[in-house]
DNA sequence: CTAGGGCCACAACGATCGGTTGTGGTGGGG
DNA sequence: CCCCACCACAACCGATCGTTGTGGCCCTAG
């Protein structure tokens, strides 16, 4: 099917014959029959019923209608997502698991006029790279690089702190416990599927395994959520960390158990990145929205690296 | 734009690499290259990364994904909307003022799952061939036609009683009254945009002008709902009707008011006529859910006309 | 009743587009 | 170091799409 096609017919629905949405799209009569008569083809269906003194909508042609303008409205927005002016407010974030893509959800509910694209950059350097070059116009990270200064043009605020808790199948050794200690979790096996070596999500865990001895596997591919949690509930020896913020839906007799973890509890950092003189009117009313939803600076038992970005 | 070159891109970002899109597409990987470069040349940037080892997304296409799978599943429900078989529920409204339509988008949030398309037919006789023809699933109406019986394969039940209130402007001889009667409205205009000669509404209207001594105009062009209140609101000499349950969002400052029409209040009942040999899935939550939500069936103090589908 | 005008469909022709085959270039792995 | 896998470019060819020209239909005016 051809958009052209689409944008004809509904020109001629408007118009109510097909000389005139001819004149509109600067085509002769003739083209636009064609046309017309190539998608009914195509459709199976007559569209119009010709009259002398025009066409007009058969009463697939009325129920088609709507479609085509819903589908003339989708192409316009796919080609202004890579407009180079103008185009949506473009946000890397690092994952769909994490709290970025929740708060991304909670900006666009407060400002549903800002139009928003969500790619996933995987690697800081490109990311920092594509926040410079414009190519994306805010980042959601954990830090600049373990040890590396972010560059002069790239600003970043911690925007929020995402307690981790355990998740545990119910025959899990851990199972029935109220909470446990980071120390408690030495030699129990921790999945994290989905981690991707080379970002800082690995650095973060590769931190948290060097200070309290855990045991982290990131190995594996990732089947998504619904597989880890599986996994997870069938597995007596396999848990996860995963958001207390994240709201789970899962079959019922899964026994998924979330277990906080204390002494200290490990908390992820979420900054936001962007480039200081990035002109973007959405950007802004992100940065003011992520200043508003921030809160829970309280950091005392807490754990993270010593090289996240500071508040 | 082409939907096959975006059904292309798809392709192509989801293997991972040309040669392998083209095998599903079944065309050469000559051809799927071509394709892409003729949508990255449209669209004015790059959408692939092109390695010895296949192509990967650039962040513009990243972006594009999205939007472009958006644009197939749109395609779809197009073509879907105008399928002969398992085609979404069509059902026809009468006009967009209605009650109907009110109906229609409650269904539509108890049963997300049940595709929709709505039509306006506007002649009761073209409506009940489209249901007989099956062009249609459904209808909502006042009645068969005045005098005239539904043919035999035709059901009807009357699923909505609509009061009517009388809307005027701040300036209205009746602007202060706290309710009026049918009779004190003798020698006023009342003004109708929007029903169109020869549709059971003026079959309506011109009962209730025969039997009150109203007048009604139904003259002029309809310019929507916001040209009707605007009007209104200036014309001192002028009201209208409305249904009570109609949720009005106007400016502040025009002052309209809702007056309660009494002794009797007008209902304007609506009614679903169906095929009832049709067999669509939809039509019969449909039913079930409009037999759920009927209500008010108190009918005392209250004006139709006598012809209406009984209860 | 007839002539004319407005509108859509069909036919023939030409240009452009899109697909295929054939070939060259490039980077990674055995 | 060579080979393989993959993508791009070129030439060719058929299908498609738009144009011009024409005919038919119906409504309206004279």
């Amino acid at each position: 099917m051809d958009l052209d096609t689409v944008r004809t017919f509904v020109a001629a629905a408007e118009a109510g014959q097909f000389q005139e949405a001819a004149a509109e799209l600067a085509v002769t009569q003739q083209a636009v029959s064609k046309r017309i008569a190539a998608l009914e083809r195509a459709l199976g269906v007559r569209l119009f019923t010709r009259t002398p003194r025009g066409a007009e909508l058969t009463i697939d042609g009325q129920a088609f209608l709507p479609h085509a303008r819903e589908l003339l409205r989708t192409a316009e927005r796919a080609v202004a997502s890579v407009r180079t002016d103008r185009r949506p407010l473009r946000v890397d974030v690092i994952n769909s698991r994490g709290a970025a893509t929740g708060l991304m959800r909670e900006f666009h509910r407060a400002h549903p006029e800002i139009e928003l694209d969500v790619v996933m950059l995987l690697e800081i350097d490109t990311a920092v790279a594509a926040i410079r070059s414009g190519a994306i116009d805010a980042s959601f990270r954990a830090v600049a690089a373990p040890g590396r200064p972010l560059p002069e043009d790239v600003e970043a605020v911690r925007v929020l702190d995402e307690p981790l808790q355990l998740l545990t199948g119910p025959a899990h050794a851990l199972a029935g416990a109220r909470s446990v200690t980071l120390a408690e979790l030495a030699g129990h096996r921790i999945w994290m599927p989905g981690v991707v070596p080379g970002t800082e999500w690995t650095a973060y865990y590769d931190d948290l395994v060097a200070e309290f001895g855990l045991t982290i596997e990131a190995t594996g591919p990732n089947f998504g959520s619904d597989a880890l949690l599986d996994t997870i509930a069938d597995t007596p020896a396999l848990a996860t960390f995963m958001s207390e913020r994240t709201r789970l839906v899962w079959p019922a007799g899964h026994g998924l158990r979330r277990i906080p973890v204390t002494g200290p509890t490990p908390v992820y950092p979420h900054a936001l990145l962007w480039r200081r003189d990035n002109p973007h009117p959405g950007l802004a009313a992100l940065r003011a929205h992520l200043a508003g939803a921030a809160g829970g600076r309280d950091t005392a038992g807490t754990w993270m690296p010593d090289w996240v970005i500071p508040r």
